[in-house]
DNA sequence: TCACAATATCGCAATGTTGTGATATACTGA
DNA sequence: TCAGTATATCACAACATTGCGATATTGTGA
């Protein structure tokens, strides 16, 4: 009943933060993000989708809608696509979903907006 | 190329994230699980959709979801429904939003799975 | 019992997401 | 230049989500 909205968080923070969320709310990009923080290097196109075990077409797709957001960053070396994690907001998410993997999971992330 | 995947978080662990993260991902349900959060205390539901700003029935509807996904909990007390965060799996998250926001912001949560 | 307030559900149109297969583009090496 | 590999885009059907207004349900107090 009493006012609580100086305390609350701005419905346009709010409304910046969940498409980065809902970016985060898919299993082949959760899985996509898990590779390349585990990898911790660039990878290419190919590796990511044997990884994932879906179609190239759709894992491009996918790629296309995190570098989109700018969670991640690539680059052509001939005819190859290298891909690599440019926000590293959600990785804290990814180790909180690891470190409960069985029983309890977590989920955090740092999101950045803007440089890094 | 070489071989990560027994270090990578396992497709059913993600498969079974992904939709608690997706129902974080949306500004209205952000803004309830705030409220409810620095409330901390049962809120019954027109408060609730004051603090919302939006239609009853659409709160009613994202309440329920919210519900249904475990994260609250409810329970009538005369004509009047109370509801209070049952899985504080996404306070982690909202403390990390509140944090930042003037500049980098930050999404962090604990999903639990089951019992508290 | 009835009017009323609080909440929930329904029906629906608009829009967005998922996943596939076909096609296009970019680059390399022969 | 051409065939071939790697990646991206397109078109599309199936399905899910968003948000609203109308209607239904639940419980209270008169």
């Amino acid at each position: 009943m009493n006012d609580l909205s100086p305390k609350l968080i701005d419905m346009e923070v709010l409304e910046r933060v969940a498409p980065v969320i809902r970016v985060a709310a898919h299993p082949l990009r959760l899985r996509i993000l898990d590779y390349l923080a585990v990898s911790n290097e660039p990878k290419i196109v190919s590796d990511i989708t044997e990884c994932c075990g879906a179609a190239p077409s759709f894992v491009s797709q996918q790629l296309r809608i995190l570098k989109d957001q700018g969670i991640l960053r690539c680059q052509r070396r001939g005819t190859n696509v290298y891909y690599t994690i440019a926000d590293r907001s959600l990785l804290h998410l990814l180790a909180c979903i690891r470190h409960s993997q069985g029983g309890e999971q977590a989920v955090g992330a740092t999101i950045h907006r803007g440089e890094e």
